[in-house]
Formats: structure tokens, sequence, C-alpha cells
DNA sequence: CGCACTAATTGGTCTGACCACTTAAGTATG
DNA sequence: CATACTTAAGTGGTCAGACCAATTAGTGCG
């Protein structure tokens, strides 16, 4: 019944990406629900899943529980453009790197809503400066953000000069943070 | 009984990311199943399998069928490294970054196995470019690859100069490949 | 018109099953 | 004993159906 495919989850995510532009979609419509293109691709929403999550991280489309999986807004293809070129500009030193890793932080730090959960969360790693920035992260639960961020962590790490930041550093983020108002 | 968190899923990513680290994994080794790691982490095999392909599009596991799912080794990272020294030292003209794709797409030709079905699906699309070289990366089925190479093909879009290639080009590209040995 | 309530839609998760492939143990064979 | 073959267990890949949670679109009432 199957064809076989070297790989059916590649041609799923090209299936996709071709109904895309063949619907005209422009960037902020809706795509078909995850069961239509289930039963239009001929494929198991499992698998639909699995494409759009892909999708999702290579920042093309967008999903929103109860609402639907919208096709992203360009604005977001910008990051991978400023992150190229701030590290190619630099020449990529090591200082730069960390400087870079210290901004992404900073843009995380301003962006996230500070709830009492995420204080605990980060408290709890407080003392691992690499998974106290990696849970920084992903609280932000942007995939491209995390993307980026991972890439550039990489850097990062591959110079194996020890931690980013102190832990008093890292006290002094989390009593910033509490400090700001929380709704409620 | 669950705990109510802001997202499952990108808990469900660290949590395996910190088993990883937990278990001293090292790159090549291979991480436990995804029905132990369900059963571990108390979430579905669905849940288990999502956060593993996230994991494997930020270029950190890879999955072999019936293998297992294992570390990355940390050559693979170094596409990454290439490819952003390739882009900002040359500050990202037009002319580099279809020198980039070409570059890519050559690389991609060279290490893909050329078979009967492939070249067969290649030939379907040649008339349409876009359509052609897309098909080409994804059946390399490295997924760091494919992203790396959707990054550079939409500074190459953003350019909007037309084909890469003409369809004469895409006609002896299929042509070299089928005059190349093929097992059997 | 506007507000509250209801029903339908949609993404998120779970369960259980079967398939395809890999690996390794077991077995027969020389 | 060593080798080659067969078999069984394990693993990722896919599928089907169900329920939950959030959003959205109607609907009716004031």
């Amino acid at each position: 019944m199957h064809e076989k495919h070297a790989s059916s989850f590649h041609e799923n995510i090209s299936k996709i990406r071709k109904l895309i532009v063949q619907s005209s979609l422009v960037p902020g419509d809706r795509l078909p629900s995850e069961r239509e293109l289930a039963e239009t691709l001929s494929i198991s929403r499992a698998s639909v899943r699995e494409a759009l999550r892909a999708l999702s991280f290579l920042g093309i489309v967008e999903t929103r529980r109860g609402g639907g999986t919208f096709l992203c807004e360009q604005d977001r293809h910008r990051y991978i453009e400023i992150l190229s070129e701030f590290i190619v500009t630099k020449q990529t030193k090591a200082t730069d790197i960390v400087e870079m890793l210290k901004l992404l932080e900073r843009m995380a730090f301003s962006e996230i809503k500070p709830t009492d959960e995420r204080l605990t969360q980060l408290e709890a790693v407080i003392e691992d400066d690499r998974t106290f920035r990696q849970r920084l992260i992903f609280q932000l639960e942007n995939d491209l953000f995390i993307r980026i961020w991972s890439e550039v962590n990489r850097f990062f790490e591959g110079l194996d000069v020890g931690d980013l930041y102190t832990l008093d550093e890292r006290k002094r983020f989390v009593e910033t943070w509490r400090g700001m108002g929380m709704p409620e």
C-alpha cells in the first residue's frame, strides 16, 4: 500500500511545503487543520504533527493551541540573518561569542514574564551555570530563539572557558527578576 | 496528575538533555530506547518522539531505525561553524550566497548514493528549479544539512534572482548521476 | 447592540497496535 | 572449533482512535 520512500518523514515535510506554495498562503495565513492535512496527504495525524513540528523548528510555521497552524511572519526569519551577520563580521572571536551569548540571554530575560513557577525552576538549578542558562532560554518557548542560542552556546562550550556567569551573578539575576512586577 | 507547565514539550526536551548529562553519555553513545524514556520520564512515547525529533534537528541526537538513538558525533556540529564563517567573512554578498548554495548542493550530490528511485524522483520535478534542488537536499536525509541549506536558500530566495540552475544544467546533473556506478 | 453561554473546531497528549529494520543470540553445518 | 545461516528479541517508524484543553464561532437573551 505504501510507496517505498527513502524517508516518508522528509517526504511529508516536502508535501506540506508544496501545499503551502500551491495554496498561495502568505505569512499570517492559517494552514488546514492537522486532521485535514492527514486526510489530504493520506498520512496519519501523528506524521503530520512530526512534519509540522519540524517546520516549526525551521521557523516556517507556528502553532497555536485551539487556534490552528499559521505561516510565520517573515520577521521571525530575520533572527537568522542577524545571527549570521553578527558572528561573521566579528570573525568569531572568543570575547564576541561571550558577548553574543549574554546579549541573547539578556533578550530572553527581558521578554519572559517572570512567574513564581519560573523563578522556582531557575532557583532549583542556580548552582549549575549551563543548566541555569539553558532553562532560562527554554522558558522563552521560542523555537527559533532556542535554536540560535543553541548554536552560539555550542561555540561557547567549544571555548572551554568555564562558566559564563558567577553564582552571585545568577542570584542577582533571579533577585532582579523577582523585583519586577508580577501580575496579581 | 500533570504538573501545570508552560509547555510540556519544552520541558520534555529539557528532561532528556538532563538525562543525557546525568548519564555521562559521550558522542556516539546510545540513549535509552523511546519506550524506556517514556516510562522513565512518565510521558507517552509520542511525546518522547516529538522531543527526540527536536533534539535531532538541533543536531544533538541521531536516530537509526531498528538500531536506536545516539548522541551525535561532534563532527556534525562543524557544519554550523563552517556555515557561519562562510556567510560572515563573505559579508553575505549575493554572489557568495549563490556560491554557497551551489557548494552545499554539490556536497549533497557527492554524498547521496544514486538509486533508480531517487533519480525518478528528481526527474519528476526537473522542470522546477526550486523543487528540484530541495528534493535533492532532502534525499540526503541529514537534518542538520537540511537546516543549513534551508537557511542559505532563504537568503537566496530573498535575492529574487530567478533560478539557480538552467534546465539543461539540471538535466546534465541527473545524467551525470545516472552514469555513476549503481549497486547491483 | 452587546454580553454571556454553548457548541464546534483545533492543537496537545495518551494508549495500544503493527510494520520494517537492526542486532544478537542460537543453531546447524563444514 | 570456527563459520555461516536462521531465528528471535529489540528498536525506531507509522498508524488508528480516543480524550483533554484552549480557542473560536455561533446562539440566544437582555
